[in-house]
DNA sequence: AACTAGATTTCGGAG
DNA sequence: CTCCGAAGTCTAGTT
């Protein structure tokens, strides 16, 4: 108890490094001027930790009980509300317009807007065990591979790997019903619409493809337009969808095998 | 500086609070101890904050250099690493079957791993200045309204509000290419298969609309069945695919009514 | 602003 | 375990 009433006075500053200020259990007062102070600057990742209840309401609406929720307010104003479960926070706000902290009832109160779409989340803060305002500021280049892009550009590249004697004519060409990954002709010149997927192909990739040649069979006319979908899988159900339409499915893989280390001892 | 230096030893621990425990500029060895620690009874939510080097393979793979990055790892083995900006992280595990911490060249190593799929985090932690446990363990009640499931009910209790006459058979009927939301028979007995979205429909809809309604024919045989896609709104492209396809679109709104609050003056 | 489609989507539910 | 579909999906790209 005694140790409580210490921190709520303890305060943490450093001019530099990460942790540039800390409250423990701060009053609400405290907490406010604290949100005030560190939200302002929009130069640090803001955190407070505690009870806490939580409602949203803009496209669709939610209300969240008293519980311990820990909320997290980037630099860029996004907003997000995490429960001790899962990497989707409970709540959340991509951008916000505007986002203040005020008295109410003497109860800090977090009030995250944004208009288009009109939403609004609203934080009531009952008992703060913490809030810190974090320098996160080095930021770095991130690459990713295995995307679909990516194995666009190596099918793009290699069509053999799909058929052999294929010749892709587009990229992302554009028909009425959307892009086609690629647009092709096959070893003897009929025009193949190729529809790619990462993961397991699934009935919506088959849709997506019969849509594709639909939109070319209108365009080219009486010519036979192949469709194929090229992933390295694909769902019992899709493949009926698939037959039953006449499309075909060919097994190609996202990423391009990962290579064995030799050169040190495998972790697991 | 000296304050650094004195951080390197601070340590917080509270029997009870919501901080548990908190390292300020720990060693590595400090770091790997804590993390072991404060990991191994997966009772409460723990953030490492600092420059450090991501990787991840998987699904995918990728590579971010060294930056300044918060990890977050939850009691349920969810993992997160966020960078300054964007709601979503950087890098994330929903699920990891295995997190150590080790030793590597003097650095501390965070390893969470995942079999099905096959995925493995990594985060060299180069520069920490801060690790922390926090214990957030109040659950509580959440609601979310305006859903696909409550238009749901609401239609299957009025489904007027579709089409006077409209009687429901089923709600969630299995057929073999998914599950049909409201399956009804019209005013004249023929059978109705209704797709629900909550906001503007697309041609993806529409598709889903599609399948259901073969699957349905295929059952039914010679008898005439309707499809009707029930939305707020439609896409222009997707109204054409839904005409061109012999199928309905009615409007309806996903949110029945909000009633207003009198108690309290609207802060906004 | 509208629309499309990808995502390491996540998450929950049914079989 | 697979499969499916919703989600306040988010996010990026194009018209």
């Amino acid at each position: 108890m005694t140790e409580r009433a210490d921190c709520r006075a303890s305060t943490v500053s450093y001019a530099a490094g990460m942790l540039r200020e800390q409250l423990l259990s701060p009053t609400p007062v405290d907490l406010r001027a604290f949100l005030m102070r560190a939200l302002r600057p929009r130069d640090c990742l803001v955190q407070v930790g505690g009870l806490a209840e939580v409602s949203y309401h803009g496209r669709a609406a939610s209300t969240a009980e008293v519980g311990s929720y820990l909320v997290m307010i980037k630099r860029d104003g996004s907003l997000q509300i995490h429960t001790p479960k899962g990497v989707k926070p409970m709540n959340w706000q991509p951008k916000t317009d505007e986002i203040t902290a005020v008295l109410e009832e003497e109860q800090c109160v977090l009030l995250a807007s944004r208009r288009s779409p009109v939403e609004l989340v609203r934080v009531t803060f009952l008992e703060v065990q913490m809030a810190q305002a974090l320098e996160l500021n080095e930021e770095a280049g991130f690459l990713l591979t295995g995307s679909e892009a990516q194995m666009q550009e190596t099918l793009a590249a290699h069509p053999e790997l799909i058929e052999p004697g294929l010749r892709v004519l587009n990229r992302e060409l554009l028909v009425e019903s959307g892009g086609i990954d690629l647009y092709a002709q096959d070893a003897q010149g009929r025009f193949v619409v190729v529809e790619l997927k990462r993961g397991r192909a699934t009935q919506d990739a088959v849709s997506q493809l019969g849509r594709y040649v639909a939109s070319v069979q209108r365009v080219v006319g009486t010519g036979v337009v192949r469709g194929i979908l090229a992933a390295p899988s694909i769902t019992g159900p899709a493949r009926k969808e698939l037959e039953g339409r006449g499309l075909e499915f060919v097994e190609v893989n996202a990423l391009p095998l990962v290579e064995k280390r030799t050169s040190q001892p495998s972790l697991f």
